[in-house]
This record gives C-alpha cells, structure tokens and sequence, in this order.
DNA sequence: TGACAACCTGTAGCTGCTACAGAGTCAAGT
DNA sequence: ACTTGACTCTGTAGCAGCTACAGGTTGTCA
C-alpha cells in the first residue's frame, strides 16, 4: 500500500498520515527504491484506532497513552479505565457549559426581534449592558474544540 | 491608565491586550514620551465587550463583525440577529455531538470495569473491534473549542 | 519520449492566545 | 545622585492538530 492507497482506505489525508508519522502515533513504514512510504495491514488497523479515538474527541497525547497500552499487552490496564473515566468527565463538562451559553445566547437573541437600526438594537445594547455586569460563564479547564471550525 | 491597570481592570492578561491591538479590535491607544500605552474609559468598555463575547464562545472574527456595527449606529442590525441566529446553531449542534460522543464514550466504559491485564481489556478491544467497522460521530463543521484545555 | 499523476521534504499558515528574551522607563528609597 | 525593582516596550517562538503550499523526484501509460 503506498501513502495514497492507505489515505483513501481510513480517510485520512495524507498530509495527516505523514504528520502523524513525525508525532511518533504511526511507526515508520518501509520504503521502495524510490522513497515512497509502503504500509501493512497494521499500519491501517492502528491508523483507524487512531482516527476512531480522534472521533471521540480524544487529544493526540491520550491516544497516544492508549496506543502504548496497546502495544503492551502483559500490562495493567486500570489506567486505561481512568483515562476514559477522565475524558468523559471532560465531555460532560463541556456540554454543561455549552447548555449555559445556549440559554445566555437565547436570552440576548431575544432582545431583538427583526431588524433596526443599529443603535437601538437590542442584542447590541444587551451585550454592552451585559459586559459591563456580569462576567460570562467559565471557559476555564475544558480541552474540547470550540463552537467554531478552524 | 496604562496597561496594567486596564489588565487590572478588565481581568485580561497584558499580552492579550496587546494582542487585541495587533489584530484591530482594540484601536491603538495614546503613549506617554516614555512611549507606554495610554488608554481611557472607552478602551475599557471596548474590551470588556470583547472579552464578554469571546466569553460567549464567539470567535474573534464574529466579535469584529458586532464591532464594527457597534461603530456604525446608523446601520442595520438584522445581519447582528442572523450573525447570533448561527452562533446559537453552532452552538446547539455541538452539543448534540457531544451527547451522542457521551453516550458512546459510557459504553465504552462499560465494557471494562476493573483493572485487568491490557490484552483483555474491553476498552482497547472495543475500540479496536469499533474502529474497523463503523465511523464515529462526525466532527466536520463546528468551531467550538475541544474537549481538551491548552 | 513526453505528459501527467502520485509521491517526496520542508516550511508556513490557521486560531487565540501565552511566554519568553532583551531592552527601556519610572518611582521610591538611601 | 544612584540604585533597586516594578513596570513597560518590541519582537519572536510556541501550543494543538492539522492544512496547504513550493519545488523537486518517481512511476505509469500512450
């Protein structure tokens, strides 16, 4: 399989396959006379773990951890457990604070119906007032993406 | 006020508020001859209202945009009300993929409750069983921050 | 033989900061 | 007058997790 075939087969760019081989989650394949990457069935099998991990928001450092456990079958795996048990404590942090700033977000779009002039829209004089009060909800300790895509 | 006392005053880090003046969302203030920034109550206010959007989740880009309607009373809202109708999708979007990512994360816990040796864990074998066969919640086109703090 | 796809390395860019290094400024104390 | 220390300045690099080049090589097919 060269990198393309391995691209179209998890799809993952290869840009991505590449830098993951840098970041150390994929090891190195073989190479042909002329340079180009060959992969194995492995390689695809490890590089849809990571993917599929990538899915469930996991950071590349915990699937990193995951990976070594994986590579290291006689060992323990509590810290597996706990690693989860972690990152879901994460994602249900994440979607507390999000069903907060829905409702804050609701309230402020209340405030103005239909389009005026800028001056006396609501939503702008809401968010004045409301900067000048309160501060806003938490954005502390979470490690999920933000609402918006890079 | 110099740049400290408007850090003080607004809870910003420094770097950030000279961060904010690089990217235009905060216009270059005053200096004094020894050239230290010098900034009056409106750069204050201005500020908190961006902290007070990016405290809503709002990207810079969108805080730009409320801005600049801020700077233009004259204007139209009715692109404010359509600019929040779509941060307020964005954000409920995200929170249901991260309810459906909750959900399976709990069931992928479920399939290991205590420690065991790493080749028998159902963690690891129910993600490696999960990424050969089906493709996790999409995470295409949201901008909400990950799971994971920085 | 020549066109064209697919691959290679290396580097820069994205968001929204954060953290330096190395230099200058200023107020208080001695 | 001089020194200490807190504050400020500019500029650059780093974080995650890619993505997107540029500029070059290799492989394939007619």
């Amino acid at each position: 399989m060269k990198i393309g075939d391995l691209s179209a087969a998890s799809t993952t760019p290869i840009e991505t396959i590449r830098f993951y081989e840098r970041e150390g989650l994929l090891p190195a394949p073989g190479r042909t006379q002329g340079n180009f990457r060959v992969y194995e069935a492995p390689h695809l099998e490890r590089l849809q773990f990571i993917r599929y991990c990538r899915g469930l928001d996991m950071s590349l450092d915990e699937v990193r951890v995951l990976l070594r456990f994986r590579d290291a079958p006689g060992e323990d795996c509590g810290d597996v457990n706990s690693l989860l048990d972690e990152h879901i404590g994460h994602v249900s942090k994440r979607i507390k604070e999000l069903r907060a700033l829905e409702q804050q977000l609701k309230e402020l779009r209340q405030r103005c119906g239909d389009a005026r002039r800028t001056d006396q829209c609501g939503i702008l004089s809401g968010l004045a007032e409301a900067s000048q009060e309160k501060t806003p909800a938490d954005q502390s300790a979470s490690h999920l993406r933000s609402v918006h895509k890079h």
